[in-house]
DNA sequence: TTTTAATGTAAGCAGTGTAAACATTAATGT
DNA sequence: ACATTAATGTTTACACTGCTTACATTAAAA
């Protein structure tokens, strides 16, 4: 028989939620349903998750994490500009891949990351990541580092939600580039490697 | 006293819907209210509109036409590169000023476009707009062109979301370029029209 | 071993999207 | 001019939501 006390709801309900939020997207999930999963009262969440914001707060989190991992690359040798190719790719893929989790990421549902510290903490961990694998390859101050960080991951982050929208209608039996912005962007998703690969260099070399 | 019908009931929801959108972000926005808003009955909206998205649908629709005629410039004369800046600075201003519209424009609330063609007329006349200036500026074929587009486009639309990101935090008192991300950003909006200066030379000229 | 804090439950409020059945009126065809 | 029909409105109701309050159980601390 089980107890009274589950002993490992929290960490349940965030994983639980991690998927169920990835699945059907964030705006389907609902606290009750989450309890109901895991054999837990309507109202048992509340214990470890004052709203739903902070709910959301957690799953961010651990997309967060998770992207830190897709995008890391091995910072003791010198970085190349293959290295950064790839990394802009696996961010994209990331995106991609886990779209409903990416919007938690980085849309509106948490509306302030400062009111939740562990979620700040990775959100600019991953950005400290990318950062200092890029400024490797630039020769420059830190502030125009910055600029160039900024520049490749508005880059990066805007094709991400491009690309999105473009999926929904890719199923055109032809991709014409005068056909609108979808058509030409799945044009750069097929060429993705050598598009980044200029972009990249246009960045870096400014 | 008022007559059963409206008369003019749908246009006024989505006024309606326009503006609570934009002020309380389209989340908040129910049904029930702007029905009462518009002083009729819960249900009467759904003469006019068969499920919220498709009111949302609607009302980023009104977003791109407003977007459309925000970043117009006029073609009879050639394009210079500082009206293709202008451009990029009244798209960031746009999406920034209109923040929760721009979410529903480009977000994932409206699932499909393709299911309502007067929105998806909207979006692509907008696009349309920026290639078509964007194109005398550049001397490549179509597909070049289309590359290029995507990509200024990718980094001014991704300059948005994170411009938008850094704001909550944005009364920081000092602005260190190592702080993180959204000190980054803080800094490129300060200096937005040099920056994009020197981005679109670099997309165009390569 | 008592006290206290953490974690669970039950019941209920106010609000939501939307479906179904019905009422009123504007538009249309003869 | 009048009957019919389609458009547009209302009423009622269902199933669901986030969240609050008051109470129950049990693990941890004194």
């Amino acid at each position: 028989m089980k107890s009274y006390h589950h002993g490992n709801l929290k960490q349940e309900l965030i994983d639980c939620a991690c998927k169920l939020c990835e699945r059907d997207g964030y705006t389907k999930l609902s606290i009750r349903t989450l309890a109901k999963e895991s054999g837990v009262s309507q109202t048992a969440p509340y214990r470890h998750f004052e709203t739903k914001e902070a709910l959301y707060a957690s799953v961010a989190q651990d997309g967060f994490n998770k992207l830190s991992k897709a995008i890391h690359v091995d910072v003791d040798k010198k970085v190349t500009k293959k290295q950064i190719v790839d990394m802009a790719i696996k961010y994209i893929e990331f995106g991609l891949k886990n779209a409903n989790t990416y919007d938690l990421m980085f849309g509106t549902a948490v509306g302030n990351f400062a009111e939740y510290p562990e979620l700040l903490e990775s959100a600019n961990s991953s950005y400290e990541n990318f950062r200092s694998s890029f400024s490797q390859l630039a020769n420059d101050n830190d502030e125009v580092i910055a600029f160039k960080c900024i520049t490749l991951w508005s880059m990066v982050h805007g094709l991400v939600g491009i690309l999105r929208k473009a999926q929904v209608v890719a199923d055109e039996p032809m991709v014409n580039p005068e056909a609108g912005p979808m058509s030409s962007a799945i044009l750069i998703a097929g060429n993705l490697e050598d598009h980044l690969d200029k972009v990249i260099s246009g960045i870096v070399e400014n």
